[in-house]
DNA sequence: TACCGTATCT
DNA sequence: GAGATACGGT
């Protein structure tokens, strides 16, 4: 398994796969060749372009290996098309796309019936363009099914029982091309049983990783909440795979999600206290801001704060925002399957009994399992969790808006308080800060604090203006990270006493190297850049429940090489075995960016 | 027709 | 519960 992955692809793969797939065109119309090829390449695809199917087959047979993929146009002087793809099919079994101007469907049917694993139709759309690399995956995948002993890797493959391989851990179907399309092509298939493999592909189970819930949040701060939609994001998103569908669906998700947030009647909506008559649906959080400190056990008596902030006004890059996810991040925490650290019970929820916890138990099935866990609790007591009565500060009223991403930060706080602090950061001089507390807020564990537009604390320094900190009564003690992540690395620098107070975090990469540096290994973890940082914070969280499952799934995955040419998506469940454990006295923007685990 | 939002399904 | 899909509306 891992072998024939890692030989899956014929062509010197990379990490920043499906760039360079090795694509051949062939179409007797030049026209259409100078256009594939440009839309190729513009995918990143390495192009090659045949006028001639013979001259293609001859081609194919002279670079035997040296192509993943075949696109061929279905009428060509010299040789059918549909002969083209019989040859392929046999003498090289690469993957074949037909296409032709017309969807006549025995035209299509025929393709299909010679083996064609995609049938596009001229024009051809870019979408479809960048999607072609699945049935190259998807193809390898196959083979490898076929080589594999099935004993030997049922537990592995086929967890979803009948899904298998196609729709297992690599979460691959079919073709990804539009709804329409594949509609008709599994129409087609029904009709034919032998290539009903086609048909029986499931679409992909796209995995909101957070890496990509990120993008889908960059993305929607970029365009403002109240103008998103859909299709911008994933414009914004650039994610070759993507489809509109699935950022639809995840948009609808997390736009429900916010709006549960926003109920006031449901303890879970009114984290943090945040009244729905204060900013609903049509007054978004961003117009508000307001904190509260809550005593937290957490396990080596450290201290965490979460914050949250109203998104657009933290943005200063597109690199380096954190916004609505910002929110889901917090929530991510609450509901942890499987704690291990002693301390862990039950884990009612934060809204039950007198003293709710938080969790986060980050075990991984690392080979250094005694480093690997992290484990985070924290005992809100119920009666004040999620109080409504924190008090609101009004701020400038924000265009009308459905939903208002905000965000939460974790962090720890080198206090010995055990504080986990609920705050909306609001940076800029449009601020109201004024704050009220009532009277059972000041004698409650949830201490309320009003915003402070200074910047106080020694230890931060180089701070984007985007920064906050929010009480001034111990700014000194208390960090509150900036919502820039641009900051963050000199807060890291500046906080050892994080790391005194047991806040060690152990922290897992990806293997998407294209956007990482990490260094394997137990102790502390370089990072390139402080996106990388922060990005593998939120890994470390937003994968909590899932993580002692897939390692027991996927312990033969150890290799990050096996997944380096596989697109994020495929291989979310499966990059937690390999625990690039750090150390770290980071503050935890990586909740900013969690996924809206409600 | 493309796109969106929502409901419903898996 | 997360994500896909269907479907009506614009």
């Amino acid at each position: 398994m891992d072998r024939s992955l890692e030989n899956g692809f014929a062509s010197p793969r990379t990490e920043s796969f499906p760039a360079g797939l090795r694509v051949l065109v062939v179409d007797d119309d030049p026209t259409w060749l100078k256009i594939l090829e440009k839309m190729l390449k513009r995918c990143s695809y390495e192009v090659t372009t045949c006028c001639l199917a013979r001259d293609a087959l001859d081609l194919l047979r002279e670079r035997k290996d040296g192509f993943d993929i075949v696109i061929s146009d279905v009428n060509m002087p010299d040789m059918d098309g549909f002969k083209l793809l019989e040859h392929v099919g046999l003498e090289m079994d690469l993957p074949v796309i037909m296409m032709s101007v017309d969807g006549e469907t025995s035209r299509v049917m025929k393709g299909v019936q010679h083996g064609a694993c995609d049938y596009l139709l001229k024009p051809v759309r870019m979408k479809e363009l960048k999607n072609i690399w699945q049935h190259v995956f998807r193809k390898k995948i196959h083979e490898v099914k076929d080589i594999e002993s099935y004993e030997g890797n049922e537990d592995i493959l086929l967890r979803n029982g009948s899904d298998r391989f196609d729709d297992g851990h690599f979460l691959f179907g079919g073709d990804l091309s539009s709804g329409k399309k594949r509609k008709e092509t599994e129409n087609k298939e029904h009709d034919d049983q032998e290539y009903s493999d086609l048909s029986s592909v499931k679409k992909a189970r796209v995995v909101w990783s957070v890496d990509l819930h990120q993008k889908f949040v960059n993305a929607v701060n970029q365009i403002g909440f109240d103008k998103v939609g859909p299709k911008k994001i994933l414009d914004l998103m650039n994610v070759p795979w993507l489809t509109r569908e699935n950022v639809a669906s995840h948009l609808q998700k997390y736009r429900l999600y916010l709006s549960r947030l926003q109920k006031p009647n449901d303890p879970k909506t009114s984290f943090c206290g945040i009244k729905q008559q204060d900013f609903g649906q049509k007054d978004p959080p961003a117009s508000f801001a307001h904190q509260s400190s809550i005593p937290v056990h957490q396990n080596s008596a450290a201290s965490c704060s979460f914050g949250y902030s109203s998104n657009n006004l933290l943005v200063q890059d597109a690199g380096s925002e954190i916004h609505e996810g910002d929110l889901k991040g917090i929530i991510s925490f609450l509901p942890v399957k499987e704690p291990r650290n002693a301390l862990n019970g039950d884990l009612p929820s934060p809204q039950k009994g007198n003293g709710s916890q938080i969790s986060l138990t980050h075990s991984f099935g690392s080979p250094e399992p005694d480093v690997s866990n992290i484990s985070f609790e924290a005992t809100i007591p119920q009666k004040h969790a999620w109080s409504r009565e924190v008090p609101i500060m009004q701020l400038k009223q924000q265009p009308k808006q459905e939903h208002k991403p905000y965000g939460y930060t974790l962090l720890p706080l080198p206090s010995q308080q055990h504080n986990i602090q609920a705050e909306s950061l609001h940076p800029g001089p449009s601020i109201n800060l004024g704050t009220s507390i009532t009277e059972r807020d000041k004698t409650s564990p949830f201490e309320i604090k009003p915003l402070c537009t200074e910047y106080r604390s020694n230890s931060i320094k180089n701070v984007s203006p985007t920064a906050h900190i929010i009480d001034p009564l111990q700014a000194e003690k208390k960090i509150v990270i900036p919502q820039d992540f641009g900051a963050m690395s000199t807060i890291n620098t500046e906080l050892p006493s994080m790391k005194h107070h047991g806040f060690t975090q152990h922290c897992t990469s990806t293997w998407e190297s294209d956007q990482r540096n990490l260094i394997p290994g137990i102790g502390s973890t370089l990072f390139a850049s402080q996106e990388e940082l922060q990005l593998n914070f939120l890994q470390d969280y937003a994968f909590v429940e899932d993580v002692e499952l897939n390692n027991i799934e996927f312990l033969n995955y150890q290799d990050p090489e096996l997944f380096a040419d596989v697109p994020t998506h495929l291989y979310d469940r499966l990059k937690f075995n390999n625990d690039y454990l750090c150390e770290s006295t980071l503050e935890y923007p990586i909740m900013d960016q969690g996924l809206f685990i409600a």
